[in-house]
DNA sequence: TAAAACCGAGCGAGCGCTCGCTCCCGGAGC
DNA sequence: GCTCCGGGAGCGAGCGCTCGCTCGGTTTTA
């Protein structure tokens, strides 16, 4: 997965859509009494996409059954014959987005420095989320209900980001590339400003600020930060000072 | 309101706890039976802060009212005495916290520089989420299920505070202490770095990070991009290079 | 024409809220 | 000093309603 442009990015993932679908639908056939994958996965699509709608709104708990029957214009029984417990759409909605994450954030080893690996991190993560937007809001929002087993689950995938660029700090630092005191804590700080492009939609699309712009402006905000009195803060000239 | 160390911020907040649960009582006295104030504002504290508790682990419109009944003592009929629906309980829990965030963030003019005022106001919000997490928590997460009113009022505090940030930034740029090239999105950005220290908490807290560690690095984060490339980035030392 | 998909009235549980009642306490009457 | 009593505070079973979920019957599909 290149993450270029966001234009391409966004065709990517949708590309990869249905076949994300298909793995959901075959991944928890045992609670989904419908037989036909085409159909099932056509109205899995539109279930997702209804529940994560009104949910947003409403919150998870707060969306009926029935409301859900009438946005999407199944009927109760036939909703009941795609998910077996209003639980489980939950847990199908969770590995919906799980996999798509887990699919586009796979972070090739090609990239050189430190410095492109924190960017390629940090827009993946953005441009992802742009696509995702309604199962990001709704999977931040609704964590804290969750049952036990699920919210383990979220917590661990939040930290695993986090991992993810704290070693790509301590990385930058042995390289010279950047001057980071506490990589842990400095990543930690650098999640809420990824997170905030899908909380906060609202605010950005008001000042008519896109994904692109947003994205430069923090990796702006972070290296001014991160690359402050390194060894070389010109890490792009020369990518490695240690052997 | 001085913000120099947290303990004394504490303080002066904690003394101020009584009365401002006096005002909420008497501003909400026509939808609440209970006469004898002290009765009620004894009553009321425990209520708040009960529901507050429980609403952040389930969300206020899980939380039944029977729920907060058994979990506070007071019966369901002696709790309608203290609030007359259930609604009426979520406007005074956030004129609650209205009133102290009202109180608390007053800014002095007395200080001087932008720096100094971009700090004065960074780490009050801080201490005062610190004092007053549960509500602070409980207002981000809940706004989006509030009616019209509620949410108009909470989108207008965030805005408030970003402006306040953004008009700190802008001064700084034309006393060349800052070089911020878009102040407002510079404040939107900074916004959620204040939040996530309540929205978060089990993170910092598992890694005994408390609310002084934590201002500090926010400040080192933010100074760093704000000053990078300023007329002057050493503001403490010369206070005012332009007249 | 059998299988697959769809339908929606209906079930018990639990919701926000009420209301007829009891308990408790301070002061008036003797 | 004791009795009595009015009203503020507290109580919890029960109301009308909506919730998640089911099931016997109907329509569509291949």
């Amino acid at each position: 997965m290149s993450a270029a442009g966001f234009r391409q990015f966004s065709e990517e993932v949708n590309a990869w859509q249905p076949s994300l679908l298909r793995e959901v639908f075959q991944q928890h056939q045992h609670q989904i009494r419908v037989k036909k994958e085409a159909v099932a996965v056509e109205r899995l699509e539109l279930i997702f996409r209804t529940a994560l709608d009104i949910s947003n709104r409403q919150g998870f708990r707060a969306m009926s059954v029935r409301d859900l029957s009438e946005a999407t214009g199944i009927s109760m029984g036939a909703l009941y014959s795609y998910i077996d417990s209003k639980e489980s759409l939950l847990d199908m909605i969770l590995s919906y987005g799980a996999c798509a994450a887990g699919w586009a954030m796979r972070v090739p080893d090609s990239v050189g420095s430190a410095r492109e690996r924190l960017r390629w991190i940090l827009r993946a993560h953005l441009y992802l989320s742009e696509v995702m937007l309604p199962w990001f809001f709704f999977s931040y929002m609704e964590t804290r209900h969750f049952s036990r087993q699920f919210r383990r689950q979220a917590i661990g995938s939040e930290l695993w980001t986090e991992h993810l660029v704290a070693d790509c700090l301590r990385d930058g630092n042995e390289r010279g590339e950047f001057n980071v005191e506490d990589p842990e804590l400095t990543a930690a700080l650098i999640k809420p400003l990824l997170q905030d492009w899908y909380l906060k939609r609202w605010k950005y699309r008001q000042r008519d600020i896109d994904v692109e712009r947003y994205t430069s402006t923090v990796l702006d905000f972070v290296e001014a930060y991160v690359v402050r009195g390194a060894v070389s803060d010109a890490s792009q000239q020369h990518p490695k000072e240690k052997p």
